[in-house]
DNA sequence: ACCTCCGGTTGAAAGGTTTCAACTTCCGGA
DNA sequence: TCCGGAAGTTGAAACCTTTCAACCGGAGGT
């Protein structure tokens, strides 16, 4: 009861029940072997004692952990904490514990987290990663830790990756801008390291030639920028429509349109990205490219398990398909 | 190179360097005691055979990890992802990783998350528990793990917290709303269950007599139902202001109440509440209630560590104090 | 020539759990 | 009465790293 002398092992479970080492293991991990009588004596034992699992000595004997990690880009961006939901969704059945890590679009903290997730023998990681050509993923993997690509692909290299197919997304955000009447159309987004960026922008390309504002990261801070910059322009060139690569960015340029006095749609007309919960909640309810995010890291962490448990595993890189979200942030045909 | 019969401890290494265990792990753990021709060969060794620490067999040595963990309450509101990026700001410099857990509301996956944080042998846990009085925190902290509570207090017992005072929250946002002129005000949170809801309700009241509107959640969602149950009420009653319980609920009810055509703030004044970044980038600029969310994480890691590494260590409860920013959804003046 | 000290290195022990082959009891059947 | 077998229990070995006292050979001092 009072004895924190430092926590009891399985010996002085043992020792306390009058049991051998073993039976306390076996109670601890096949209670069916067990006769009933020894088992709550052991049992009994393991409360008075406060007995506590030590896990590391456990994994070490095991060889591995059940437990899987997602290492996320930007914990503060809805669209990551939403996928970290879907793969919790799919790792719960397994009965693995999973830990998010937030790599905060450092390269350092994400090899930080890379490497002390592989010494801890982690089952897998998932990680949407800042660079997903890093050297390191392709080590980490070759070592013979399952890891799976999430909304990041590696052009080249056979691995199981899950991502949207963004080219299709920017490409359907600018044909709704065509579509409402639009010709004079901004791409706001940066900055152009970013694989996702690259891709809308490629989209957007492909049905328009937009002007490209360039932004210095995905946050609400540079949407109020490119706003500025935007809506300092003079009234005879300035575009009529924004497509932003995400939703915080599009957040951003609309909170500063309205506060200058710009009408939405009908001044500027704004498509988003990721279409968040915030989106359609915002008072001008966003348009905006949704992906399956739920979906998204369910799959993800399918994938993982696989990998991690069946000696026949595949790998695979799974593509899905966004699709627009109109609300009334792209009013209705000019 | 090509051996991935299973990873190589530091007994492979020694062989292959021609060195003993001891030496291995000398440069491992302290390579200024090795001359430098036996590192670089130990160094070769490790990076021919991919070694790579087993964590397990560490911490089994060393008794403890150099982990620690925040389990929060909802990984998808921005409040908590704030939080967490003020505790790594005070972790990292002390060498400590922070793995980010969501018990998503729900005191089964809390349970199931400190267990094993508990069996890991973290150095020490934050926690914002669904209930600040579960007796489970009781039973970890006394069995000997640090335990920091987040956002929370737990009347009676000496334990590290940090929270903010919404007690004088509720009366700040209330007070405001008196003061721009309002009579009828409504208070929109809930269940009741949740200690904040409590106190933001009780330093309304003790400014005015609410209304109460109760939700089933603290939801973008649930402020868009309680939107329509206060703007489905006979002007004649209807309250001309609304309090929510926090910025998802006010987003949720502002987005309602401007696309059923009741003008915000002159219809209808809202004060949310954590001021989250999209309350300031909503279209209609929120006012709310502002808590130092990022002091609020940097301060328990602070405490955490104190309490893990000090032996002097004294418990102390912090409490801060919130600060209510204007923008429109207030307006100005009646 | 001898002793001491020192940098460098060694090998055994410890840390807590799980596994597994071996052992003991006890019961029913022959 | 003896045997076979099931049910329950045991204890040693293994998992991998770190620590630490002991060891070795050589340089410097006396």
């Amino acid at each position: 009861m009072l004895e924190p002398t430092r926590s009891a092992g399985v010996k002085d479970v043992a020792a306390r029940a009058g049991v051998s080492l073993g039976t306390v293991s076996n109670v601890l991990n096949r209670p069916d072997r067990v006769s009933a009588a020894t088992r709550l004596r052991v049992e009994h034992a393991m409360a008075e004692l406060g007995f506590v699992r030590n896990e590391s000595a456990r994994q070490l004997r095991a060889g591995r952990s059940s437990t899987i990690a997602y290492v996320m880009l930007d914990a503060t961006n809805p669209f990551f904490t939403d996928v970290a939901q879907g793969i919790e969704d799919a790792a719960a059945p397994h009965d693995l514990s999973l830990y998010l890590c937030n790599s905060d679009n450092r390269p350092e903290r994400e090899l930080a987290y890379l490497t002390r997730l592989e010494q801890q023998r982690v089952q897998g990681v998932l990680v949407t990663p800042v660079d997903p050509a890093d050297p390191s993923l392709d080590a980490l993997a070759s070592r013979g830790t399952p890891l799976v690509l999430v909304d990041r692909v590696r052009e080249g290299v056979t691995r199981c990756s899950v991502a949207v197919d963004d080219v299709l997304g920017g490409r359907l955000a600018v044909e709704h801008l065509l579509d409402r009447g639009h010709e004079r159309i901004a791409f706001v987004g940066g900055p152009a390291s970013v694989g996702q960026v690259r891709d809308r922008l490629a989209g957007a390309r492909s049905a328009a030639d937009p002007l490209v504002i360039v932004t210095a990261a995905l946050t609400v801070a540079e949407g109020r920028g490119a706003g500025e910059r935007l809506n300092g322009m003079p009234s005879r060139t300035r575009p009529t429509a924004a497509f932003c690569a995400n939703d915080l960015l599009a957040l951003g340029l609309l909170q500063q349109s309205v506060s200058s006095g710009v009408r939405v749609p009908d001044d500027l007309a704004i498509v988003g990205y990721d279409d968040i919960d915030f989106a359609g909640a915002a008072a001008v309810p966003l348009t905006s490219v949704r992906q399956p995010r739920r979906e998204l890291g369910r799959t993800a962490a399918e994938l993982l398990v696989d990998e991690a448990t069946n000696p026949a595993h595949e790998h695979r890189q799974v593509i899905f398909t966004p699709e627009l979200v109109a609300r009334t942030s792209t009013g209705r045909r000019r």
